[in-house]
DNA sequence: TCCTGATCGTTAAACTTTTCACAATTGGAA
DNA sequence: TTCCAATTGTGAAAAGTTTAACGATCAGGA
């Protein structure tokens, strides 16, 4: 029961922390907040209050015992639990996606893909199926997938996730560029790769046309 | 001279708006916030404060016109002009972004992607490029490459990123999961899928062993 | 033993973003 | 023409996040 509300915000600092936590476990024993603030440029005051959203076993003088940050991390993050997931939308983005070797290392284990198009259906990407859509429904549930990761084009994304929240899929990675509107419940994680690009747009039109300070 | 500050909260919904106001041109003329806001789930004042920001044109009972909308958000993102890019660190992730074509439609022109491993130097990965990474500042000085995308190993990123910034790029897309200290003017967006993950991960685990409220 | 300085944890202040409340405007119907 | 309902735009309140201030704690040396 010591489970706190832990803010977005905090939850996506604690992976950055939990790599750099890991890369120094080896020669560091403790480790103050101050210096992880130093690390990454963060607040000190910040990364105590997130720390201690997981933790709050810090000791003055000392800081924090590494390995038992680690754990504590590792055990809010539940990394090591499998998460099952199917990819919908297995054009450019989907096949980049399934290639991707990295997500293993989150919990993240892409069971299949499905599209609509024939040419690609029945292949295998990195050794993945990519299933026809309408075997969507059969599979979410004889599976019991947990995690839709939706890269269908923005026009038939609301459609996938109505679809994948029929399903009992109750966590959605959506790479879209759109906002999907979902029953509660259902979390909805945005990748919005366009709205990364107009922020750096942004930044490089301000730089050329504009005031440089 | 009507530059008004643009909050990044902002600029992250406006090509999400954009998406929509483009999918919706042919058979609407005028659109009001409100129906936006419907159709996203947001706010309808954050909305209409959205649009005032590059717009300002609203006429109440009508709303706004579409066309009008959308050359001033496109004119805002500036997604027209060309941004010469480079990737750094061609393995998986790195492949999988270089042979996605998506990019092209935001502006995002990636001339080459460079690596260490003399494995994949010299290879072509979606026609473009691998060139060893000791290349990588002549490169960016010769071509006057404006953006770099970092996908080598979190341990690599900040060097990587130091030697970005050396070169006069002023934009920098990081994959890698962790925190990049840049210079005074150099803007670096954050992609990090470990983050989303954790997000996603904790609601997971949430809905299965504590409350479903 | 006592002091010093690093570090924690917490409360309050500053800042940012979102939501609420409401007056002002306008097109269209009666 | 007059009224109504839809819609805008804005100032203020509310909610959320970050930063500052400060007392409490503790390891290590004098």
């Amino acid at each position: 029961m010591d489970e706190k509300i832990i803010s977005a915000r905090t939850l996506r600092r604690l992976p950055v922390y939990l790599h750099y936590l890991n890369s120094i476990q080896d020669h560091c024993r403790n480790i103050s907040a101050t210096a992880i603030s130093e690390e990454f440029g963060l607040n000190d005051v910040q990364v105590r209050k997130d720390l201690n959203a997981v933790s709050g076993t810090g000791r003055p003088k000392t800081g924090y015992v590494v390995t038992e940050l680690i754990a504590q991390i590792e055990s809010v993050l539940d990394c090591r639990t499998e998460s099952k997931t199917v990819l919908v939308g297995a054009g450019n983005l989907g096949k980049a996606l399934l290639s991707y070797e990295g997500f293993r290392d989150f919990g993240l284990n892409i069971i299949a893909a499905f599209d609509n198009s024939p040419t690609i259906c029945g292949t295998l990407v990195n050794g993945k199926p990519v299933l026809p859509l309408t075997d969507l429904e059969t599979v979410c549930r004889e599976k019991h997938i947990q995690l839709g990761i939706i890269t269908v084009p923005a026009s038939q994304a609301q459609e996938i996730c109505d679809r994948l929240a029929a399903c009992g899929i109750t966590a959605i990675w959506n790479f879209a560029p759109t906002i999907l509107r979902v029953p509660a419940g259902v979390l909805v994680e945005n990748e919005n790769l366009a709205s990364s690009l107009a922020i750096l747009s942004k930044h490089l039109r301000a730089e050329k046309g504009g005031a440089p300070t």
